[in-house]
RNA sequence: GGCGACAUGGCCAAGUGGUAAGGCAAGGGUCUGCAAAACCCUCAUCCCCCGGUUCGAAUCCGGGUGUCGCCUCCA
């Protein structure tokens, strides 16, 4: 059981996750029907996850950023369940799109992966997504994957030809165990996409170099002109599925708990990747795969080939969406399945988020008058500042397969009675319910968002340079006007306030009361 | 062609054998000079279709239909 956490007095199983495990050889493996299975760490009480990356040669955009939050969310509550995790992911930076870019801007493949790997920790750091503990790229572990190479080679699992070295897909039996696939079911390059083209400098094509249409290169014999490491089979680059199996190799060891990337990286890149650190090291590679669905728009896998994809910076900053509004919109749906990215979906969101927000932020509103500090340093395991049944329930979702759907609901629930109770505060001026219960709650859904990595900012300063006594003072003349039954004299000043921000409630007995939006 | 996944109200989305969470939107009401805010209430006899199992199914089984993903690169 993981350490001391109170969450172990609550419920001693943790999570279970619905893909097929991957010990060798299980049974779960031979039928890919994916049943849910309790999660079990390798070394109890620590876990070791591995996502797999991006590719750095543009900014990123939406589908990352699911990916990044689905698993960032897990990562946070596997950690508030008390376990010490270890988060790698990758970075590619050698790759053709990237050279490609390079070339077009005359510059080198350092500058643009430099480029975009700052972009891409700066978005991801806005969606408030943790920074992982090792970030590993591709060009810092030349060593290791050559020496992986070398030992495929070695056990004659791989081949060279032709300056490049390729993997033999079929010597290794369990190929297509993660996806359920069989190479005699699939017919290579059946979706019409894949051509061989002729190549510029005369070189013989990959696929006349591959023994199996569906070997995959290890390693790529350099062009004139493009950047080189040296190695035994001359000078090239590796091929883009072997560096997370060196990766994994150099950070963790054989074996890792919960290797996680997109859908559309189940095949063939994880099944390239059990193939090659399975042959080398035959044992398991992760004990989990889990693989979170794609962003749709309009039904479509968004996607840079189909050129119907939005970056982050520009849903932020063009589209004026708020971080944390997209970072709900994300985990409304549960991680695997598709989820459709429309205006209408946002806007939806966008108030949802303002619930959220007033709930979160309903200490700074409210705490001093109702006798509570904001401040939330009471320890996270103390149970009584917990509201329990919430937090069970809460656990009780995210145990399931990450249901962070079911688990906002929860912070709904909470964020809502605060508001409830606020707005009664704001407008009657009186307490309808019990001030250390609404702590509680308050304190609870703040924990509960956190885990979320939903986080509220604290209320911006009032964006009306109107002073307190200036608005006081248009008050006063509006209520004369009213008494005075110039209402549109009253109305006038309304309407000035309204757009500096300020709202009035009108009270029974000429009293107004006045809130800043 | 193969493999995989999914189909729940206007939109999003839980629920996986015991009689449909939640969010958004919408409608009604209270209040109000008006308006806004606020508060209260309502909103799927039904879960793609057809069979079957069961005392009982959105949930299990069989058969359809539709949508999507993967079989280049991709989160």
């Amino acid at each position: 059981m993981p350490g001391k956490s109170f969450l172990e007095l609550n419920s001693p199983t943790i999570g279970e996750f619905n893909y097929p495990s991957n010990p060798h050889g299980a049974p779960a493996l031979q039928h890919p029907d994916p049943e849910k299975e309790t999660f079990v760490p390798l070394i109890e009480g620590q876990i070791s996850m591995y996502c797999c990356g991006v590719t750095v040669y543009d900014y990123s955009h939406l589908g990352h950023a699911r990916c990044n939050i689905v698993w960032d969310t897990l990562r946070r509550y596997l950690q508030w369940r008390g376990y010490r995790v270890r988060y790698v992911q990758n970075f590619t930076d050698i790759d053709d799109k990237i050279l490609n870019r390079a070339l077009q801007e005359g510059t080198t493949m350092e500058v643009i992966s430099e480029t975009y790997i700052a972009a891409y920790l700066e978005d991801m750091g806005r969606l408030n997504i943790k920074e992982a503990d090792s970030y590993p790229r591709a060009t810092h572990t030349l060593d290791g994957i050559k020496q992986l190479i070398h030992e495929l080679e070695q056990k004659q699992m791989a081949y060279a030809s032709g300056g490049d070295v390729y993997f033999s897909v079929r010597k290794f039996d369990g190929y297509g165990k993660l996806s359920g696939r069989t190479l005699d079911d699939m017919e290579a390059g059946r979706s019409g996409r894949v051509d061989v083209p002729a190549t510029s400098d005369g070189s013989p094509p990959e696929a006349a170099k591959k023994r199996d249409p569906f070997d995959f290169a290890l390693w790529k014999a350099a062009k004139p002109n493009e950047p080189f490491w040296e190695s035994n089979w001359g000078n090239g680059r590796p091929g883009w599925h072997i560096e997370c199996s060196a990766m994994v190799r150099d950070e963790f060891g054989d074996t890792i708990d919960i290797h996680m990337g997109g859908a559309d990286l189940q095949f063939p890149h994880h099944e390239n990747e059990i193939a090659q650190s399975e042959s080398a090291t035959g044992k398991s590679l992760a004990h989990y795969w889990l693989h979170n669905g794609m962003v749709n728009v309009g039904g479509e896998k968004m996607s840079k080939s189909l050129g119907n994809f939005t970056t982050i910076r520009q849903l932020l900053d063009e589209g004026g969406v708020e971080p944390m509004v997209l970072r709900l919109f994300l985990l409304q749906g549960q991680y695997r399945k598709p989820i459709d990215f429309t205006d209408e979906a946002i806007a939806a969101t966008v108030n949802g988020w303002v619930t959220l927000q007033e709930g979160l932020r309903f200490a700074d509103q409210f705490g001093s008058q109702l006798g509570w500090s904001g401040e939330r340093d009471r320890g996270r395991e103390d149970r009584d500042a917990l509201e329990l049944d919430a937090v069970d329930r809460f656990i009780a979702a995210m145990d399931d397969d990450l249901n962070t759907s079911g688990a906002i609901a929860i912070l709904y629930e909470l964020a809502k009675e605060l508001r409830r109770v606020g707005n009664i505060l704001t407008h009657e001026g009186k307490l309808d319910a019990d001030a250390q219960v609404l702590q509680r709650q308050w304190h609870t859904l703040g924990v509960l968002a956190d885990i979320l990595g939903l986080k509220a900012e604290p209320e911006t300063a009032p964006a009306s340079g109107l002073s307190d006594a200036a608005i006081e003072a248009l008050i006063q003349q509006r209520t004369c006007a009213k008494q005075a039954k110039d209402y549109a004299a009253s109305d006038r000043i309304r309407d000035e306030l309204k757009t500096q921000g300020i709202n009035l409630i009108d009270k029974p007995g000429d009293v107004t009361l006045w809130t800043r939006s």
